[in-house]
DNA sequence: CGGCTTTGACCAGCGC
DNA sequence: GCGCTGGTCAAAGCCG
């Protein structure tokens, strides 16, 4: 069982992935803290050397295999649940399969940077919430190894609800949206 | 006209 | 110290 990310009511999803038996495939990677065999990564230290797996694509090897099982997969997420926390104050990332970038979490963002980074074709772009005061960041690329998945990373926790919510939107439980009690005071 | 994207410039961290 | 790289800023342009 994969994540699904989005919304699934978006046409858009299920015609970029017409022969895919799921709409759209997501896994989720929690990023800092060593939580599971991830390193820290973001920002910096990331693809200066080939070797490096540090950057998201590195985690997607890793979890790959988490998604070719569900045992491992339900390993993973007691895992993150347990860190909820410390998630809250850390990145995520998830790499989903899609045609589309950009997918409609139901909060807004406002790009404020696109980078080309090395060992790369794809750029990578930057968003901020564009909700006033609230600080999170996201940062979307492609998959270098297969661009048709996109690599969608999260930091910081919105301390707001979510401005246009769709009823048919889920997502699993670690997702850095929203934390009523955010105390989580840098 | 306001909000957003684009994009080049700038800055900071890291490795050599 | 220098160069490389990633992240952010901000001015300009675009669009509804």
């Amino acid at each position: 069982m994969d994540y699904y990310f989005g919304n699934p009511n978006y046409s858009q999803f299920s015609a970029a992935n017409p022969s895919s038996s799921d709409q759209f495939i997501s896994d989720y990677l929690v990023l800092d803290n060593g939580v599971g065999n991830q390193e820290s990564s973001w920002p910096h230290s990331t693809e200066s050397s080939e070797k490096a797996t540090s950057d998201a694509s590195g985690f997607i090897a890793a979890t790959n295999d988490a998604t070719s099982s569900e045992n491992n997969n339900i390993k993973c997420k007691n895992e993150i649940q347990r860190n909820k926390e410390e998630t809250m104050r850390r990145r995520i990332a998830f790499r989903t399969r899609s045609e589309l970038e950009v997918m409609d979490d139901g909060y807004k963002w406002r790009k404020y940077g696109k980078k080309s980074v090395k060992n790369s074709p794809n750029p990578r772009n930057y968003y901020k919430c564009s909700y006033g005061g609230c600080s999170v960041k996201k940062r979307v690329e492609r998959d270098r190894n297969d661009s048709s998945y996109v690599i969608t990373s999260y930091e910081g926790v919105h301390n707001h609800e979510i401005p246009s919510y769709h009823s048919s939107f889920f997502h699993p439980n670690p997702w850095p949206f929203h934390s009523s009690s955010n105390s989580s005071s840098s």
